[in-house]
DNA sequence: TTCGTAAATGAATGGCATTCATTTAGTGGT
DNA sequence: ACCACTAAATGAATGCCATTCATTTACGAA
């Protein structure tokens, strides 16, 4: 007997809605009314939208990329904590079921973000630079791209590139350019496999603490550790993550160029 | 009014309960019974453990270390998905809010479970073979081992090393051996941190699906990635991650070792 | 007109980590 | 010997979460 309810809150009829509890008929007894006959409260209240009845809308409101936009925004505004589906289909002034009818869980959520990132990384310099350039640029790129998003990288990781279209249109310009600088067919899988490894594994690092390797009082029985760690720390003035990451690219760089022919 | 109540399944009183309900006084009321004079029943029936009264008991159920190889045995058999701090206490015969006594967060048992792994990790070749070879059982071992742990990867990434003694042990060796290896201290922390993010990367890799990189209908768009897919499949019986993961090793310890003076 | 399907709402459901009041046991001080 | 304090357990919430399902409504095809 909904005769008082509440509502999903920023997302409220402000004709109906008094301190978040809505007074009045059941929703099945209430007349309906087009949106064109709708009070004019609503038209100067945008920030406060309609209450939606329920039913199939005249012109649907949630596609899969209506969801991605949303997701990103939401990321950007509150972080991976803050994505969740009941979080999400409020910025989208929609029932949280609602989105079942476009993904079928939080992990195609998750995809779809992923996807879309993927054609945010720089692959261009494939075909206009030296390879070993376009490879340095290329993973530069897609690290700093998913340091910001980590958590999508245990999806990522383990995601059939079937599922992916961007994320495979950017592994065919890598191909496409490592078989151009003479790298040998059945070395191209591996070692953009193992470049990615690397990637992913320092996008994390950019995420780091900056005193994670601060040994605190356990700097006496580490006394090898705690000379490299004071010893970078005085050291450079650069990003310890960057530092890393150069260093390790550098080497694989020069590491994988040797497979050519 | 406790006068019926469900108790923790896996964890009842055969004296007193029935069809997982538990009939009689509530326990305010029910005179206190000293463990030696407990009904023989219970030492016949050690997979239906004792009910233990409220309050603090005589000798303590729970500390750290306990925690933390129920934990290893839970993931063991349940996995990741199956580490709950509900399944958790059911395991170890206890109420959830026990655990809080002894870690302040699920976050703290997977910090101690990672800290145990870490001292799995094998790095008794340094010292006892040449630098290269150390730092390739390491790399193979340390991968080995977490990558059926994977879910612990984003904590240990930006985990301090002040709040894993076993992980900054291994650091300790690592570093001791880079650095009688020639490395200059300054870029010790720095060759770790790359071979860790490769590593950490490459663990994922283990894990991933056999067709992860199947265009599947997306094949005639992508014919340099189609190729090299079929190429690497027509060519190794090794298994495709262990490839890329030996490829970019090598890479990176011929590379890296280009520091040393 | 009727029927089927798509896309929305609304109301659960069960599981989750965590918190808090309460109970009990040991310990250190007077 | 008593008393206060603290540690370590239980039991009962709390609030959030993803997901499911019945229901409602709109549109398009037969």
């Amino acid at each position: 007997m909904p005769f008082i309810y509440e509502n999903y809150s920023g997302f409220r009829d402000v004709t109906e809605v008094v301190n978040g509890i809505m007074l009045g008929t059941p929703p099945a007894e209430r007349p309906t009314m087009p949106a064109t006959a709708r009070p004019a409260t609503d038209s100067r209240q945008p920030e406060i939208p309609a209450k939606r009845r329920a039913g199939r809308p005249s012109s649907a409101v949630l596609d899969q990329a209506v969801i991605t936009s949303a997701a990103l925004r939401l990321i950007g505004k509150s972080g991976y904590d803050g994505l969740t589906m009941a979080a999400l289909a409020r910025s989208l002034h929609v029932a949280p079921s609602a989105l079942y009818n476009h993904v079928t869980s939080k992990r195609d959520v998750l995809v779809l973000v992923e996807d879309h990132l993927a054609s945010l990384v720089d692959v261009s310099a494939f075909g206009a630079e030296p390879w070993d350039e376009a490879v340095r640029q290329w993973a530069w790129s897609y690290r700093d791209v998913f340091s910001k998003h980590t958590p999508l990288i245990p999806v990522i990781a383990v995601l059939p590139v079937t599922d992916a279209p961007q994320t495979l249109a950017m592994y065919e310009s890598v191909s496409e350019g490592l078989r151009q600088a003479g790298f040998p067919q059945e070395r191209i899988v591996s070692s953009i496999v193992a470049l990615e490894s690397f990637i992913f594994g320092s996008a994390y690092d950019v995420t780091a603490p900056a005193d994670i390797f601060d040994p605190g009082s356990m700097a006496e029985s580490t006394p090898n550790f705690t000379a490299a760690v004071r010893s970078l720390a005085e050291q450079g003035h650069e990003k310890p993550a960057d530092v890393a990451f150069s260093l390790g690219l550098e080497a694989l760089i020069s590491g994988l160029g040797a497979l050519r022919r």
